[in-house]
DNA sequence: CACCATGCCCAAAGCGCTTTGGACTTGAGT
DNA sequence: ACTCAAGTCCAAAGCGCTTTGGGCATGGTG
């Protein structure tokens, strides 16, 4: 079925057809609802491609996710991010368009979906503290939303961020007020913005207090069960160990506490965690009432909707001036913090 | 830049260049090579949508995710299963669109995609014991390949899928002849295909060797990290407890093995865990060579790939007969399995 | 009564590509 | 020298929609 036929059947050209699906105001009112009737009747839909070429809009939103041909990772966190997306996507109109590319051709995949025209805009993903990524969208002139910010170049993109300073200043204050002095970190990859700025966090947090952030404290990596079971095993055993953990995930926690529980010690009494908890719908950290993991907690499906909402609006409106969204993260008390032992 | 732009440059139609670019024989080379120098200068590159309204092809295959609107869970094999299918899509120029929607609008979302003709076929997600979207996507004339199968309609349409009842069988094989007699199932979602099929296999191996299932040693439910937990510590309290656990994921075992810690008890020694393993990319068994789970093994990703392969070839070749592919799990000998206690 | 604004509808162009159905040239075959 | 097939290229139609630029009543206004 298609608007031709459509408006046969019903004794009309398609002009009218197709404005009277559309809401436009020179048809009257009459004809709309038997226009409607008839278009749901026949369960008719306008042929995407035909729309997208007359209008010159695709109405997809675009997701490039470079896979690395070394280490085999899929972020845990997408998942969920694109979720959020999509409900936005789904409510307002848009496709969401994946593309899966080896991380070498990352920026000649964005140049494909701009010069092919088959999305409206793109959401970045991860955004690495120096991040060519930017530069080559505003070259390209493709409206784009980052989920992150690039240290530095704050201002002259749009963006959606947790405020990750804070939340881990806050974090590492709070262990501090417990009266914990030796605070381990054990954080994202090094070169992620967003890792980057929790480490500032947590660094300003102790300089306040006079400590100086202890090297053999703070580590860094793919944040999964066995980052976290090693680098709590490995700091355990240090001369000096740690009284607490600031870990970036709850995966990275669940392997800290292994590590603190292998060793002999209880979560909570001899050692603290606190981590950072993205609200992954798979991995929660024990319930809304009754969470298991003291944690700065901020929903990455949340930030999926504002990401998306973002720039839709952006893009509808035409308006390319940027626009930033802060998210703060809440601090969530759970059973895995406590006083720091005198000794 | 486009097609008759660039034609006028070269002093061409814009048959010739079409037909240069996609690689027909009524061209001579020498203008073939021309035109593709020009067009490779021009970053020419065809409109998707003109090309899609032209050809009637959508080069997209569609992903309908459904989100509950009650638990707000995202399947967490959904990022690695997109991962793999993403490659294959990239390789044969096809484009990944995703659907959110609420579950209960899922089959109104099938009918859309198909009205609208933004896709050429669809990818199915979890099946259900009872499903019904073989039956709409069958009446709509949709192409689709099933990730997984349905029990009792196996041959009306395309699958790739894991023997989980094979699988299971092995698994609880391996735990019987270690001597085990008391071994518990913490199985996925009941109404989940897939959790049917690893329920039957577990059953029969037992019932092969005279054991009758215990209905207190199978639970199911959705495969977090707390339902492993709370699972095996609520049947390590039974008078007659297991020795042995069955787990559906990593994050169920890894749940299982705190239960059993907490019940000061030692995996692999007291306890043995098998679970299956999805292979996700961000929650590893160990590494490759000490596996810390012993483990029926499969990857999600490849299934991913191969799924979206035999859609795209079933898509091209116009054949509709049902293809299948049945993957084996590999069973992988990790440090939480031994001799059931003698007691 | 003539005039013009308004309301309602339509024909046709155009979005950027592919593809059908020739047209023209060339060179081999008779 | 004539025919014909093969090799190259092109004009134009068409994919299904939106949108521009009218056309034709109708009814209120001077």
């Amino acid at each position: 079925m298609n608007l031709k036929t459509l408006a046969q059947e019903l004794g009309l050209s398609p002009t009218t057809v197709s404005r009277a699906l559309n809401g436009y105001p020179e048809v009257s009112e009459a004809t709309r609802m038997r226009v409607m009737k008839a278009a749901e009747a026949a369960n008719y839909r306008p042929n995407t491609q035909a729309k997208r070429l007359a209008t010159g809009r695709a109405m997809a939103i675009g997701h490039i996710i470079p896979i690395s041909t070394r280490h085999e990772i899929v972020n845990p966190v997408f998942a969920d991010f694109i979720a959020g997306a999509g409900e936005v996507y789904a409510r307002r109109g848009y496709d969401m368009v994946i593309t899966i590319v080896p991380d070498d051709q990352e920026a000649r995949a964005y140049a494909e979906l701009r010069s092919k025209g088959n999305v409206d805009g793109v959401l970045v993903h991860a955004p690495k503290v120096e991040d060519h990524r930017i530069a080559m969208l505003d070259h390209l002139g493709m409206p784009f939303v980052l989920h992150g910010r690039v240290s530095g170049i704050e201002s002259s993109y749009s963006w959606v961020d947790v405020n990750n300073v804070r939340a881990f200043t806050r974090a590492t204050d709070f262990l501090l007020d417990l009266g914990h002095r030796r605070i381990a970190l054990i954080n994202g990859i090094g070169n992620m913005d967003f890792a980057r700025r929790r480490r500032r966090g947590y660094e300003q947090a102790l300089m306040a207090r006079g400590i100086s952030p202890d090297p053999a404290l703070i580590t860094e990596g793919e944040m999964t069960e066995a980052q976290g079971h090693d680098a709590a095993r490995a700091m355990l055993q240090l001369s000096n160990p740690p009284t607490a953990f600031l870990t970036a995930s709850l995966l990275s926690a669940m392997g800290a506490r292994r590590g603190i529980e292998e060793a002999g010690l209880k979560m909570g009494r001899d050692i603290s965690i606190l981590t950072h908890d993205d609200e992954l719908g798979y991995l929660r950290n024990g319930t809304a009432e009754e969470p298991i993991f003291t944690a700065t907690r901020s929903s990455v499906r949340e930030a999926g909707r504002r990401c998306a909402a973002l720039l839709i609006d952006q893009i509808e409106s035409g308006d390319r001036s940027p626009r930033h969204e802060l998210m703060e993260a809440v601090l969530v008390l759970g059973q895995s913090t406590g006083p720091a032992p005198t000794r």
